[in-house]
DNA sequence: TGTGTCGTTAACCAAATGGTTAAACATTTT
DNA sequence: AAAATGTTTAACCATTTGGTTAACGACACA
């Protein structure tokens, strides 16, 4: 994410936003050679192919996406608290980089088998069993209501994430332009806290 | 959906499979033609145009997501049998259908203007407000918690569809295989009635 | 100053791809 | 049965696209 301007980082910020928005296959290479104001066979002499460039722009973003899917659920926080501030982040981290998601669903999607190798690098999914324990802790004591942690999880990241990828069809079927879509996923933040806060409820 | 095997329809149904798994750009009038087991030229002259044809299978595809979301929240029954069946009836349904969801949240983002002529075309959205009102009324009684009623459609929405939008990634960060997965989605039916249906007890 | 390395470019290439065509084949019409 | 109409195919075409190449320029260093 850094701004240097050497013709390596050019490349990778042009390839990113490119694959970005129209995925491996909608891409050309062209397209990001233009991007970046330089000649095509730059992007060959630094990367030599459109799919090795690909891969670092999808590994960044799985990384990016699992990291802060993994920022949710760690922390030293009460599970209130913990639910609070992920949320919160979790809403805002995406709004800064809401083409984020989809692009990383779609490509997993579309090559599921590149994932494992991702999986290979960066301590990825490690603070979810605390999240779960903070949980059955909760049940246990009967200050919580009983409920399965990993549907309990999902179900947060569900609720944050998917507005942004439906974002056109939502706004097409409940008539919301652009200013509203933001207003709505700014007050979605208290929303889905209180809602899930108050689901859990005994 | 119907199998009749005229020309016209084979092309349509292998389209229909391709676009699915490979989008707009990613297929090729090669494969669909394969697939349908004719020759290329037949597609142009049933079709003109992959872009014709690709309208037509996205189309369709949109029509089925907004009815079934639409399915959701209609019918004479009470707010807690309604969630409940919507819930049930839409994981089912996307449950027979796993790519369509993605298919379209995609193709709609890569070109949003296209979503536009679709909402001239079959009677989309009308139910929604009958939902709200609904709820607006338990929320007067007392006998639901005030929450906002599109923050909280918006919200089962992503419940049910969401999982089966990351099933890749959710399967590998919670270490889930197949028939794992589906289980997960069948257990998730109750999971979400009771989440829904808690969250919104004053 | 000359030589070698690295970065950069324009021109080029082969394969892939959406689309067309002309002729063969089938079916219906008269 | 022959003419007309509709369906199907192999061969072809133009363009796009990922990738290569050969030459040029800049900078270091001997």
């Amino acid at each position: 994410m850094q701004t240097t301007n050497t013709t390596e980082q050019q490349i990778i910020e042009a390839a990113r936003k490119i694959f970005m928005h129209r995925g491996l296959t909608g891409a050309r290479m062209q397209d990001i050679a233009d991007e970046a104001g330089i000649n095509k066979a730059m992007l060959h002499y630094y990367y030599r192919s459109k799919d090795k460039l690909f891969d670092i722009v999808l590994t960044e973003a799985v990384d990016q996406m699992l990291s802060r899917l993994n920022a949710v659920f760690s922390g030293d926080l009460g599970l209130e608290d913990k639910i609070r501030s992920a949320v919160d982040n979790y809403i805002s981290g995406i709004s800064e980089n809401p083409y984020l998601p989809l692009f990383v669903l779609n490509e997993i999607n579309q090559n599921p088998g590149r994932i494992a190798t991702r999986f290979l690098s960066a301590p990825n999914f490690p603070n979810i069993l605390g999240f779960a324990q903070q949980l059955m802790a909760g049940m246990e004591k009967g200050t919580l209501r009983r409920v399965d942690p990993v549907q309990l999880m999902i179900s947060i990241i569900s609720m944050c994430i998917f507005p942004f990828v439906a974002r056109p069809l939502l706004q097409a079927v409940f008539t919301v332009d652009d200013p509203g879509f933001l207003k709505f996923m700014e007050d979605r933040k208290a929303f889905v806290t209180e809602f899930v806060l108050s689901a859990l409820r005994p």
